[in-house]
DNA sequence: CTTCCTGCAAAGCATTTGCATCCAT
DNA sequence: ATGGATGCAAATGCTTTGCAGGAAG
């Protein structure tokens, strides 16, 4: 099962406040990635008093610093975001629908292991993105 | 030998202009990939009357439209364009100095020929993005 | 000629920041 | 109490667009 909000801040050593606990709270329970206006707009309309968007993206920017979630960039000019889990995916975009699919099974350490050993590099992370068109819009 | 401007330009079914021709000039010299504000700024500083920051949008747009530069997001909210060569190859972008480097040997086909057969999807393109620590800055 | 281009400046977005106030710890 | 957080609005940075004059085919 997945973690709750505060012990999600607690690792990123980040104050347990309302704001950030309803942020996280929301992050968790999104199965897609979002975007920071996505999930401002997601708190707004639970009602009540949402954090604002500054803060939004003030904790998603420190919780991806710390590596809680995952910030990525499916189209240029937009971060997303995800919780980080404990499985290592990547994804699937389709250029028809926009629905973003993750692929689990990642085959490419061998090949990173390699480039390591010949380049001299450190790989410290790597991200792989399909695109194509999904099996629905076919 | 790489292909001149007025090439690439008809193949991208744009009219050759004397600004595109400098735009795609410039671009085919440079090695490296180039945000469109650089390359804007590289066109200025071989003085003369260079294309205006609009301009250089506008054709970057085309020309990435039309498959004949790539655009890639190596950082987020900034796109970087590079001609498209026939090789097939991915970045490594060391997080310390910045640097990319080209990697030539792509070898996820195998695994993407099973994704689609066993996803249905048609992938049409992917991106590999590498990170870690150029053998330079250990 | 007609359609497509260009330049310039203004507009648009996503994101960041300044600053006074406020709340966890 | 006190350093970190928040909200709001203004500022930024990259990119796009509207429009009127110009040039390519």
């Amino acid at each position: 099962m997945s973690e709750g909000a505060s012990t999600l801040l607690a690792a990123a050593g980040l104050r347990a406040t309302p704001q950030r606990t309803a942020i996280v709270g929301e992050l968790v329970r999104e199965p897609n990635d979002v975007t920071a206006q996505e999930l401002h707009d997601r708190l707004r309309a639970r009602g009540g008093s949402a954090p604002g968007l500054a803060t939004v993206y003030r904790t998603l920017t420190r919780l991806a610093e710390a590596g809680v979630v995952d910030a990525l960039t499916h189209h240029a000019g937009e971060l997303c975001y995800r919780v980080c889990g404990d499985d290592h995916h990547h994804h699937f975009v389709c250029s028809r629908c926009h629905r973003v699919v993750e692929i689990g099974d990642c085959r490419i350490d061998a090949w990173l292991d390699d480039l390591a050993g010949r380049h001299g590099f450190d790989v410290t992370g790597h991200r792989v993105e399909l695109e194509g068109v999904c099996a629905g819009c076919r």
